[in-house]
DNA sequence: TGCTAAATCTCGAAC
DNA sequence: GTTCGAGGTTTAGCA
């Protein structure tokens, strides 16, 4: 077994304070199971590439057979088990999972269970290749464009992205029937509401719209309803016009280019009353 | 810098035949390059711990400012950024993506690329901690129960789960409006749909259930429609009832026990007419 | 805690 | 390739 610890040279007391973390190459179970119950203890992120079988009983239950796989442990509570291919883990558990570390008949045996809903992954490792468990700090903001959060306020800032002449009332706006992105009145008068999708629109999206406005249509027979998207997908543009719906194309771009403006001249105003 | 093989000593030359994987602990950039592109070139599993940036531009495009993150790039061309905390990563790859691995300016530059849609991952990485090149090789089997197609199998095998007398007549049918999980009839002889939900059904899943029943009413105006699930949100019993539709607790329990059962019976059969 | 709807959803299946 | 629906979806937002 090999042992390493980056920065400074192998550490053979455990808790000696500030270990910056450590890597073990072909560890006993033993040797892996003290180093993650110390990493876990430590709030490090731990990994471990082993040969394992998993098992998980909760909203559903699975059993994979032995196979090798990377096993994610993280200091919130999360748990990752990554087979060599695909981007989705074969088994995982949310944050908030409580684990149990344990060497039994010469194995590893990883558990985390969680409550609400009540669940239990139970990981039974042979042949440890990899225990690394790390200390790390990520202080890193992450932000994100053009969701159909930022699609919604493009909309609100320039309207004639819908249509030449609407004009927005509320957006967010909850029915009975569930939560319209944008509701709003034509150059006529005529109350619309606007479903924004910033993908391609499938027939669900259609149906979605006529869900809210199905409903309303009892007391405003002259209620539009407009699927906005970037595109749609075969059949929706028939969908609609049997529903006595309508489609709006939005171009992503100018969506993108309106809300960049709108958010340049906020802050131009910000600063001229600033200086 | 630390180099380590598992289950044999350092290897130097990165070419030799069958390197069962190698971890390195504090590399410089180009090492780490050096390992990463082997790894991608023998079809590794590599993980990398490190301080970076990363910037994502396609669907989506997203920013994220440094911190410590390990990433994941497995040979199918997956690609996975974690964080310290949380399940989900904060940004990521599907398969197919092809990597690009340089040094530039003292930083691990690591692109993936994907094309429909055309997508790009950039992670420009200091610090690295940690890398892992590890051969994997997984032939276990994933086996997972109680998910809807196991419901509707049990629903098929004892139709009484969902009222008494049901006699389904096709499942995953299709209509123009989607497809519809059971159609059957009941014990007088009226058309029933069945759509079955294995949690908690929503008021989305009373609309969803509506969009098949109201298009097939026009012509069959006694058509129930039943949407059969373990419990209902709040509000979604009432809306079922206005829209003249119906709902049915479904014993997951039951269901399970019923589908044990007539696996059970039919492995039975299959032995007796072997034997 | 429950509920709604988005997501760079992913994934598999069918057409 | 497109479309559709499930998912142990997860996550954020809100009542």
């Amino acid at each position: 077994m090999n042992m390493m610890a980056p920065e400074e040279e192998p550490v053979k007391d455990g808790l000696k304070p500030q270990a910056p973390g450590l890597v073990l190459s072909d560890p006993s179970p033993q040797e892996a199971a003290d180093l993650l119950r110390e990493g876990l203890r430590r709030g490090r992120f731990n990994a471990i590439a082993c040969g394992c079988t998993v098992d998980y009983e909760g909203r559903s239950s699975s059993k994979l057979s032995w196979g090798e796989r990377l096993v994610l442990v993280k200091r919130d509570g999360s748990l990752l088990i990554h087979r060599p291919t695909g981007l989705e883990p074969v088994n995982w558990q949310p944050p908030g999972a409580i684990f149990d570390v344990k060497v039994k008949g010469g194995r590893l045996i990883v558990t985390g269970n969680r409550i609400s809903p009540r669940e239990r992954v139970v990981i039974e490792a042979d042949r440890i290749s990899m225990v690394a468990s790390l200390e790390m700090g990520d202080p890193g903001e992450f932000s994100m464009t053009m969701t159909e959060e930022e699609l919604r306020e493009a909309v609100l800032e320039n309207p004639s992205l819908v249509e030449e002449g609407f004009k927005p009332i509320s957006s967010e706006l909850e029915e009975p029937t569930g939560f319209m992105d944008v509701v709003g009145r034509d150059r006529h008068g005529r109350m619309a509401v606007v479903e924004l999708k910033r993908a391609v629109a499938s027939r669900e999206a259609a149906h979605q719209l006529l869900r809210y406005v199905e409903p309303l249509r009892r007391s405003n027979k002259g209620l539009r309803g407009i699927l906005a998207a970037p595109g749609f997908a075969r059949g929706v543009k028939r969908l609609l016009h049997e529903s006595g719906l309508e489609y709006v194309t939005i171009n992503l771009a100018k969506a993108r280019e309106e809300l960049r403006k709108a958010r340049g001249e906020r802050l131009l105003d910000y600063v001229s009353k600033r200086s």
